[in-house]
DNA sequence: GACGGTTGTGATAGATCAATCAATAATGGC
DNA sequence: GCCATTATTGATTGATCTATCACAACCGTC
C-alpha cells in the first residue's frame, strides 16, 4: 500500500465557489452530449481539472449536480429572452425578438441540449418535478415578457423544441422555415 | 458450484420470432421510461419473461435492440399518419387530421417517449445517423401525404415535439392550445 | 428412440461507475 | 511561525450492467 505520490509541487488552490463554477461548466458539456446517465462524474472531473472524488465535496450527488446544471441553463435562457424582449412593441414583436435569439442559444449548443437531456431524464420522479418547475417558470416568464396568448406561447415553445432536436440531429434545414416565414414576411 | 435447478417442469417454448416480438414490446416500455443508457437488458428480459442472456440470442447488442425499437416506433407513427391522411381534401386538412391523431399516439405514450429518448441518445454517432434517417423519413412522408409547405411541415413537427415533452413532464395543458386553435376555429 | 436443430438458462467474466474515507497539502488569521 | 480551516487527492468498495459461454431441455423426424 504505497501512499500517494507527494504532489509534485505547489498547485494553486481555488475557492470552492470557483471550483463549483468550473464543475458546473464542465457538467453542462458532458450532460449535454451524453445525457444524465451516460455522463460520468469522472469525465466531468477530468474536464474541470479536478479529481473525481472532489466533485462530491462540491455537490452532494450526481443528481444534485444535474439539477444544478438544469437550473443554470434555465436561468441562462431566461436572461437571454429578457434581454431580447427589451423594447418590444407588442406580443408578436416580443416573441419574434426572442425567437431570433434562438440561433444564438443554439450557438452555445450545450444549453439547449441540456434541456433536451433534462426532459429525457424525467422518467425519474424527482428529476421530473424539478424539470417541470423549470419549464413552468420558462413558460410563465415568456408569457409575462411578451403578453402573448396561450396558443402563441405553445407555438413558440414548440419551435424551441424542434430547434433542439434538429440541432442534435444535425438537420437544421428542417427548422429554418419556422423563424423565416412566421413573422418576418416582407 | 451447484449446477442449475432442474427447471420445475415443461415450460412452453415459443418461436424466436415470437420472442423477438415480446422483447421489442418490452424494450419499448423500458427505453421510453428510462432512456437508452438507463434501461437495462435485465429489466427488459424480466418484462419479456425470458432470461437476460437470451436477449443476446435474439439481438446482437443492446444498441441494435434500441435501433430496432426506434424503427418500429417510426413505422407505427407513419402508419397512424397514413391512415389519418386518407381522404383529406387539401394540405391543411391533411395536417389537421394527422394532428388529431397525436393524442392517440400519446395514448400509447411509449411511442412518443421512445422518440424523445432516441433524440437524447443521439450523442452517439451511430445512433444519430440512424435516428436522423428515421426523422428524415418521417418528415418526407408527412410532406408527401399532405403536400404541405416546408413551413407548415416545420410547424407540424414542432407541435409533435412539444407534445412529447409536455407529455413526459405531465403538463399537457401547455400543449393543448396548439391543436385547438390552429385549424379548428369555428 | 436416437439425432440435429432450436430454444433457453445459469454462471460468470470484465468493465464501469457513484460514492466514501482517511490522509495530506496549502491558506489565512493571530 | 503556529493552528484551525479549507481544499484536494489516492485508494477502494460495492453495486450494476453488458456480453459470452457452456450446457440443458425441448422438438420434429426418420
Amino acid at each position: 500500500m504505497a501512499l500517494m505520490t507527494p504532489a509534485p509541487s505547489t498547485l494553486p488552490r481555488r475557492s470552492a465557489e470557483d471550483r463549483r463554477e468550473q464543475v458546473l461548466e464542465a457538467a453542462i458539456h458532458e450532460f449535454a452530449e451524453l445525457g444524465y446517465q451516460a455522463a460520468s462524474t469522472a469525465a466531468i472531473a477530468r474536464r474541470a481539472g479536478i479529481s473525481q472524488p472532489y466533485i462530491y465535496a462540491l455537490f452532494p450527488s450526481k443528481q444534485d449536480l444535474f439539477l444544478a446544471v438544469h437550473d443554470r441553463v434555465v436561468e441562462r435562457i431566461l436572461s437571454t429572452f429578457r434581454e431580447a424582449a427589451q423594447g418590444a412593441t407588442d406580443p408578436q414583436d416580443a416573441l419574434h425578438r426572442m425567437g431570433t435569439t434562438y440561433p444564438e442559444l443554439i450557438g452555445d449548443r450545450f444549453v439547449l441540449l441540456c434541456q433536451l437531456q433534462a426532459y429525457a431524464a424525467a422518467g425519474d420522479p424527482e428529476i421530473r418535478e424539478h424539470v417541470g418547475r423549470g419549464f413552468g417558470r420558462l413558460a410563465g416568464e415568456i408569457r409575462a415578457l411578451s403578453g402573448c396568448t396561450p396558443a402563441e406561447l405553445a407555438a413558440f415553445l414548440a419551435g424551441g423544441m424542434l430547434a433542439n432536436v434538429t440541432t442534435i440531429l444535425g438537420m437544421p434545414e428542417l427548422c429554418d422555415p419556422l423563424w423565416e416565414e412566421k413573422h418576418g414576411r416582407a
